[in-house]
RNA sequence: GGCUCGAUGGCAGAGUGGUUAUGCAGCGGCCUGCAAAGCCGUGUACGCCGGUUCGACUCCGGCUCGAGCCUCCA
């Protein structure tokens, strides 16, 4: 398959180190809120992407951390009066639930921050070590002077960064570029105790410790939202080259943003909504079709409009499966995915010619005329959308939305009764059950098979 | 200011040097008791200005507008 990199800003075929065992690894959240759906778009995207390589390769281990050390946390902690450990276990329950509601699979290795400062310790040792990073005032920074290749994956002119005026320069560092690694903690802070004395982790050293650790020291892809190339990932690449001296990552892919209102959502700009809140209005699945619907590089305007659009769309796609309840595929069928499908997500994850691929499947369905025909549409539909994490509801769920059992015996009590009435050529009782059943958002079909229901999108 | 990226029909959103994306919405028809769903048909879309070319939405240059990064951020 195909994947855009964004170091060498080209698409080129993918090749992993070791052909039986790709690694991909992908920043996760910090555990201090709740997560907003700009926070997911990374989940979902490489989730599908997880997918795709799991059916094309023997072994993938996909690794996400939990960042669990940060000042936020602490102040949330703070500001909430309870322990940091309340705080990011909560929140990342929270992200577990959300992720579930999006369908993403579990990741192969979620580590923890707090259980990996050893590791950041040998790291920031060996850069030490190496003469990448210096002590000073109980910080322990890189020195970015001493990286020649830095700035190379955001692009960024290394002079520039050096000299970079529009901060505050801390009196400790050699040039305002250089990063913190360690930093002390005061006596109220939480810290951990090491060679540069009591303190915590800086912000990018931990993917390297754990990137390390669960992956080894070259990874064949590193992913993320594009907000983190710089200087998050900048750092990690130039913290890791220097820690191990080896390439550290293959492949560089990051997600466009999510947009509200023409602007970036994000926590810092208030102008967020929470997964947690958004699934109480929508399905899931719902949410999920939306973040695939663009390109995963593209950005993504968020509206109410898109909303009701992939509503409408995913009730088509629902719609042809209905039709083949009945239909049963033979567990032994193989694969059959079409060849255009698996060509669009093997193309740089082009999931909206994917979807594309599957509204032709629809479309096959609502014309097929034989019973062989539906088995192979079926099960094209079924594992093109396993791909996408799509469509593995029973359509009958999905389509009875939020209704209960008790609330579905009672539509199908009137769908008999008013089948009765149609019988009887009754019209006007007819039509009266069926306004009354429209008026609680349940729209009816009648068929050649009879009535079947669905809520209203 | 610097660095990246983008500009496609009412909306969302792929793609291509000369042929239908796809979906949603709309319109006409079929089906239906009427609907709904489905099917068939339907839209003179490619930001602006130049250039290359037999031919450009697609390549090149300039411009305008928008987004992201340059500070924590998916």
């Amino acid at each position: 398959m195909k994947l855009y990199n964004t170091e060498t800003k080209i698409k080129t075929e993918f090749v992993p180190i070791n052909p039986e065992h790709v690694t991909m690894y992908v920043c996760g959240p910090t555990v201090y809120n709740y997560c907003h759906i700009g926070n997911f778009r990374p989940p979902v995207v490489f989730d599908v992407l997880a997918r795709v390589l799991r059916a094309k390769y023997p072994k993938v281990t996909y690794v996400r951390n939990i960042t669990d050390i940060d000042d936020k946390i602490n102040a949330a902690a703070a500001e909430q009066g309870v322990s940091i450990a309340h705080i990011s276990e909560k929140f990342t329950q929270a992200y577990h639930d959300d992720l579930a509601v999006l369908g993403v699979r579990d990741v192969d290795v979620e580590p923890k921050v707090t259980e990996h400062v050893t590791e950041i310790h040998q790291e920031i040792q060996s850069l030490i070590d190496r003469g990448y990073a210096y002590e000073a005032q109980g910080h322990v920074l890189f020195s970015v002077a001493s990286y020649s290749d830095y700035g190379k994956l955001s692009k960024r002119d290394p002079e520039e960064l050096l000299a970079g005026a529009r901060v505050d320069v801390a009196t400790y560092k050699k040039d305002s570029g250089d990063f913190v690694l360690w930093k002390p903690s005061d006596d109220d802070q939480p810290g951990w105790d090491s060679p540069w004395g009591r303190g915590r982790p800086g912000w990018h050293i931990e993917c390297t410790a754990m990137a390390a650790k669960h992956l080894g020291d070259t990874i064949d892809i590193h992913g993320g939202g594009n907000d983190l190339v710089f200087p998050h990932h900048e750092n990690e690449r130039a913290q890791s080259t220097c820690s191990h001296g080896a390439k550290f990552v293959n492949y560089w892919l990051h997600n466009g943003l999510i947009n509200m209102n023409q602007e970036k959502m994000s926590k810092s700009l208030g102008n967020v909504l929470l997964l947690k809140d958004l699934a109480k209005e929508i399905p899931g699945e719902v949410i999920r079709y939306i973040l695939l619907s663009a390109h995963y590089r593209a950005p993504l305007d968020w509206s109410d409009d898109v909303i009701q659009q992939a509503k409408s769309s995913l009730e088509r796609l629902y719609g042809a499966l209905r039709k083949m309840v009945d239909v049963d595929v033979p567990s032994d069928i193989g694969n059959q995915i079409p060849r255009a499908f698996d060509d669009a997500m093997s193309d740089d994850l082009n999931t909206p010619k994917a979807l594309a691929e599957l509204f032709a499947l629809a479309k096959q369905a609502n014309t097929a005329t034989s019973i062989d025909e539906q088995v192979t549409i079926k099960a094209a539909m079924m594992q093109s959308g396993q791909w996408l994490g799509l469509l593995q509801q029973d359509p009958e769920v999905w389509f009875s939305g939020d209704r209960d059992a008790a609330q579905a015996d009672e539509i199908e009590r009137l769908i008999v009764e008013r089948a009765q009435a149609k019988a009887d050529k009754n019209w006007a009782r007819a039509d009266e059950i069926r306004d009354r059943l429209s008026a609680k958002k349940v729209v009816l079909e009648d068929s050649a098979n009879g009535t079947i229901w669905r809520i209203e999108s």
